[in-house]
DNA sequence: TGTACATCAGTGAACGCGCGTTCACTGATGTAC
DNA sequence: TGTACATCAGTGAACGCGCGTTCACTGATGTAC
């Protein structure tokens, strides 16, 4: 096999990005090999420096499509329920779901991230991607909020932390009873707080 | 180096499951060898296999000690503060503190292995060992609410999920005024919670 | 209590394995004329 | 438009490395008499 076009390496580059943000929230930096991610894209290994300098420089790379994708669904969430206090019950019932819950890859990586991100190189591409991420999607969260400025920030942070832990220990708890149930127990407290 | 007397040996295993359990929650079950743990005992790591059968099993041995200094922790609060209301208060701090944050390793096993038990194998010692603490902690957490049964339950999963999501992301935020935002805001979020 | 011997905790070399990264090479792509 | 040549995306073997695990061996410990 020789030389791919251009438009054919670009592709593969995308498909090898896009693969990485999925293995990533599903096992982790560590869970997932250079191999494992040029094969998603149908190449061998050898190849992978021609686009990445490091493998963590990729991983870099992927968290902030990763981030990408729970920007778009915040954003455009926003824009189908214009009423702040409904857009906010749909965004509950979304992330607090079964169906999120068991399809990390495809997730919020504010959540499937976060111990990467806590365990990582303080000076790392991975925690750098990440904290900028987890900043943007806060001063997303805090538009759903039927507050403005300081007190929109703070029941942001009060939302996404107890999004994230409902979501980090169903995750944990997955195939039990209680998965399930923290995951209705939290919704339905955060849905019947006064917002 | 000959044969160790029963008693040294069994204060290395003690001391290899008690650098395990630190390590496990500092950097994960991949994060540490087999020999690392076993030179915190001041031993090489070939013998590693007259202690446990495995890293596996080590690992899921680690974990249980890990949930017991929480259980402790939780037990020890309820009976220093007869009052619920007080003790609720109390474990709020000190579990939404910098310190707890910057120190994993001697910290709540419940948030440091909830990734590692998400991601590892369903039948594995670990998720086994973490799910039976997380059930125990639980049932813990809901006696210091000021309710009973169904309702203090629901309230113990609320609490421990913001407290979880809260030490989650401040420690994936750590280094930035975020990190310390988020604990702030939390504590302050929960303690005003009327109960 | 003293001696002979079996036990076994710990050593350190070795095992196969998968990892991230490097590199000489291939041959289709892209470019210069 | 056609041809000659430089470029470079991708291949596959090889690198050093650290991993979990195994094993023959050592020699102090524990036990039987």
């Amino acid at each position: 096999m020789g030389r791919s076009s251009r438009a054919d390496a670009a592709k593969h580059r995308e498909e090898v990005v896009a693969a990485t943000s999925r293995l990533l929230r599903e096992r982790g930096a560590a869970g997932m090999s250079v191999q494992d991610l040029m094969a998603a894209a149908g190449l061998t290994h050898g190849g992978f420096y021609k686009h990445f300098s490091s493998k963590e420089e990729l991983v870099g790379i992927a968290t902030g499509t990763a981030h990408h994708e729970i920007q778009s669904l915040l954003e455009k969430l926003l824009g189908e329920f214009p009423d702040r206090t409904e857009a906010r019950a749909e965004l509950l019932d979304q992330y607090l779901a079964a169906t999120h819950r068991d399809s990390p890859g495809d997730g919020c990586s504010i959540t499937a991230l976060a111990s990467d991100a806590a365990r990582g190189p303080a000076e790392g591409p991975l925690r750098k991607a990440y904290v900028a991420g987890l900043e943007s999607v806060l001063g997303q969260v805090a538009e759903y909020q039927d507050a403005e400025g300081e007190e929109a920030r703070r029941r942001a942070i009060v939302d996404l932390t107890s999004m994230v832990g409902a979501l980090t220990l169903a995750r944990a708890a997955r195939g039990t009873p209680l998965s399930d149930e923290i995951l209705d127990v939290v919704r339905d407290a955060l849905s019947a707080q006064p917002r």
